[in-house]
DNA sequence: TCATTGATTTCA
DNA sequence: GAAATCAATGAT
């Protein structure tokens, strides 16, 4: 069962333990969507010089050294809000950004289509009544990637192979 | 390939 | 204060 504990472990080893798992939206009217997690990316701490965290605490790092299982929502680009699920104990900058689900291959995509905005920013995905996660039964099989959209990263970083993708759904 | 778009960060 | 930056997407 996913726990605390769950994710308060690094970031890496939960980010493709996350592919094939279950988000599951429930908006106010009742109506639930279920759908399996199809990509993810790692932003592991502060020396990860993709992670918000590198350069130190700042406001809009703030959220990834709260507790695992928080959830951290930002704009980006001034039109695209990101999901991410913050991992590690209390003080570790750790986060796993949420790039894309099933019938949503994208993290904008996504967050356009479940109704994930700023207000989601600092809820406990554990807790949240309106997103969490379900554990799924299905096997998928995990393929490993560059991550994206960090040209601004070191080099070593950008080549580190921190991005997860389902190969194929098996539940399909 | 380029426009969009606004919070955050950096420089003055 | 002002300027530059940015976990992206969709239209051209």
């Amino acid at each position: 069962m996913m726990d605390r504990d769950f994710f308060r472990r690094a970031a890496l080893d939960i980010a493709p333990e996350l592919i094939g798992k279950i988000l599951v939206r429930t908006y106010s009217d009742g109506t639930v969507k279920r759908l399996h997690i199809t990509e993810t990316e790692a932003y592991a701490g502060a020396e990860d010089s993709a992670c918000y965290a590198h350069k130190g605490r700042t406001k809009r790092s703030e959220m990834l050294y709260r507790d695992g299982g928080t959830m951290f929502v930002h704009l980006c680009y001034g039109m695209h809000w990101m999901l991410n699920i913050v991992t590690g104990p209390v003080g570790k900058p750790q986060g796993i950004l949420i790039r894309g689900v099933e019938g949503y291959d994208g993290p904008g995509k996504l967050t356009k289509a479940l109704d994930i905005g700023k207000s989601f920013d600092g809820h406990d995905i554990l807790c949240c009544p309106e997103l969490g996660l379900e554990n799924s039964e299905d096997l998928v099989d995990i393929t490993c990637c560059k991550r994206i959209g960090i040209a601004y990263a070191a080099p070593e970083d950008q080549e580190k192979l921190w991005r997860f993708t389902a190969k194929r759904n098996v539940n399909g």
